[in-house]
DNA sequence: CGGTATCCGAGAGGATACTG
DNA sequence: CAGTATCCTCTCGGATACCG
């Protein structure tokens, strides 16, 4: 009894909906592990390297809870004699790609039409909070 | 001197394009907000209403960084008498459907699969913060 | 209506050091 | 190598109050 405007339905919905996706791959580092991870980075000081900034108590936070989501399975050789572990992408990590891809694609474009070139500006910084 | 592996330039590419997309579009309300704007939501309060949970100070703080990112272009219409202020998004800010797209489905379907129907599990917070 | 000012807590995440 | 422990800072962003 109200048949209400289906905008707002349209709107609300896609509201719940990348908020649920920010909830996961929000914050500074996620998505970026999450990209190392598939190009083929496993090893944790792999990653560490590859991920330029990252600390190590910060990666490891994120990628337990990226496991969590089960984007990412850690996997112990133990069979090797100095003890190996990998985290590997999970299948489910794939479907990742096409948002990485998205989101990739316009970051690029929004580099070059802000600056003409590069380098990021003054503006609001990019952080994400608590729930 | 290097030919340094392609894996690596394309992760290194993906990695700061995605930062520089992070930079602007992260944190909890960037996207919510785009969002509503360009479902139709223009005035400062019409947006706070759409926009569940966000408080005034923070939704004239991001409009403002948006705005400094040429996606919201605010509008004073100082012809009305109890001066109308609006918000539109701008052309370029349409550039921002696919990403919101991509996002929402990925959120929609990882909901499905976390849990069997919905609402946010413990994990992670989703938090972003400052670069 | 369309905001701004102030106060404030939570927690992301950086630095450094240390362990098995 | 693969992390953990501590500490500490920073700023996001919530609450509330107030203004033109």
């Amino acid at each position: 009894m109200k048949n209400p405007d289906p905008r707002q339905v349209a709107c609300a919905v896609q509201l719940t909906a990348v908020e649920d996706a920010i909830y996961v791959l929000g914050g500074k580092w996620k998505l970026r592990i999450v990209i190392a991870l598939v190009t083929g980075y496993h090893r944790f000081n792999e990653l560490q390297r590859a991920i330029e900034g990252i600390s190590a108590r910060v990666l490891s936070t994120e990628l337990k809870s990226l496991e969590l989501n089960g984007l990412v399975k850690r996997e112990v050789k133990a069979d090797q004699i100095p003890v190996v572990v990998e985290y590997l992408p999970t299948e489910y990590a794939e479907s990742l790609k096409e948002v990485i891809a998205v989101l990739g694609n316009w970051g690029l474009k929004h580099k070059r039409k802000i600056t003409g070139k590069d380098a990021a500006p003054a503006p609001g910084k990019l952080t994400n909070k608590g729930t």
